[in-house]
DNA sequence: GCAAATTTTGACCGATTGGACAAACGTTAG
DNA sequence: CTAACGTTTGTCCAATCGGTCAAAATTTGC
């Protein structure tokens, strides 16, 4: 039973704490955790070394706040993913918001997927509790559809990895995506041409045979 | 115009060498480039680090040895990709070549992530050269299988990152797959049922419209 | 306006890092 | 056997790392 601590702050604490963790997402996200200096992100939040210090108590206290916050805001649009709404158009606002988020916070994707990469050391409790109990709840959702009959019958647990990993490569792998595509689109054409290839491999691949 | 050097080398050179980039696969794919130290490498491979020095100039001779040779294997499922086949067959095959890669090889999987997280410093010349030729090459037979009516129509390139999403996210985020799926299935268990999905996400979502 | 509390800084520390180097040790060809 | 060559090791180094600390500068509450 953890009593939560009352964590009284001062107006200059929490803005200076946010900057650093802006500052700290950017160079976590390019370089990883280990590959990442205090004196980086120091830099990058305009302050000295042992000014960050005096706001965060290591380097790690920074990573675990960051991936505390993180895990909300990436789990939210799966939360969202409701059982009394149209099959299809559930899961194609779930692809569509979760690609929107690659999009709009590609770093907050790389920095999960370092993490990830490294094994999960600061997060798999997490991964075992919270996402678990969550992708179970949605995956029994989504075989309820299936036994309906509203959409094909497939694995809902590797259905929402496929939806994960498709949608994600667009943060995680953006430089060979530019790569391969060419300059010949922007960044707004390459994710448009991305949602309308997933929609179609998805949706039209779920709609139930007429 | 490179000039070939001779790189004569001994029986010893040859054989050290091959347990340097072992062990060097195992750290470097665990712990990321930066985070990972000569030392471990060296402990890895069971010699000293002076001696492990003597057969790479530096930690960055081996990784880029590493990634060279990576990803010629890591691209040739993609080049067996055959114009003469059927359509439906070839890329069957493709995908489960890669899934299997990613069962099989999930150290090399790690490692090119961490690569192409970190922006690619050391393998961008290949990602926009040979990379990118392939898969255009590649993205060519399959826009003829499509204008042909022998698939259904959808975005080539688009359809090949999806594959590589898909079955690298089974090595890449292993440790959340686990998480998630609980212990109730073994890897084999779970690499079937990837397989069955991916299988029918892509398979049946590309056969023509009878 | 002033004392108390908060914030910032420069100097510093021990540990770890990638790498150099020469000396010692093996191996091999003649 | 031995000289030449290849291999291994212990020692060392400068740079960088995460983090401390006391003192200085600033802000805040009254």
């Amino acid at each position: 039973m953890e009593a939560v601590k009352p964590k009284r702050r001062t107006r200059i604490q929490t803005e200076k704490r946010e900057i650093i963790l802006e500052a700290a997402l950017e160079v976590f996200a390019q370089h990883g955790f280990r590959g990442a200096t205090i004196d980086q992100i120091a830099e990058a939040a305009g302050m000295s070394k042992p000014n960050l210090l005096y706001y965060f108590r290591s380097k790690e206290d920074i990573h675990v706040t960051l991936m505390h916050r993180l895990l909300e805001t990436w789990l939210a649009p799966l939360r969202e993913l409701d059982d009394i709404g149209d099959p299809i158009t559930e899961l194609r606002s779930y692809i569509r918001r979760k690609l929107e988020m690659a999009r709009d916070y590609p770093r907050e994707s790389r920095l999960f997927a370092n993490e990830i990469l490294q094994g999960a050391p600061r997060v798999m409790p997490m991964l075992e509790g919270e996402l678990k109990e969550l992708v179970d709840e949605k995956a029994q959702i989504i075989r309820g559809w299936m036994r309906d009959g509203r959409i094909v019958r497939t694995d809902p647990w590797h259905l929402i990895f496929a939806i994960w990993a498709t949608t994600q490569h667009y943060a995680d792998f953006d430089v060979q995506v530019r790569a391969v595509l060419g300059p010949d689109r922007g960044a707004e054409g390459r994710f448009e041409d991305a949602a309308r290839f997933l929609e179609q491999l998805f949706i039209e691949g779920l709609k139930p045979k007429g």
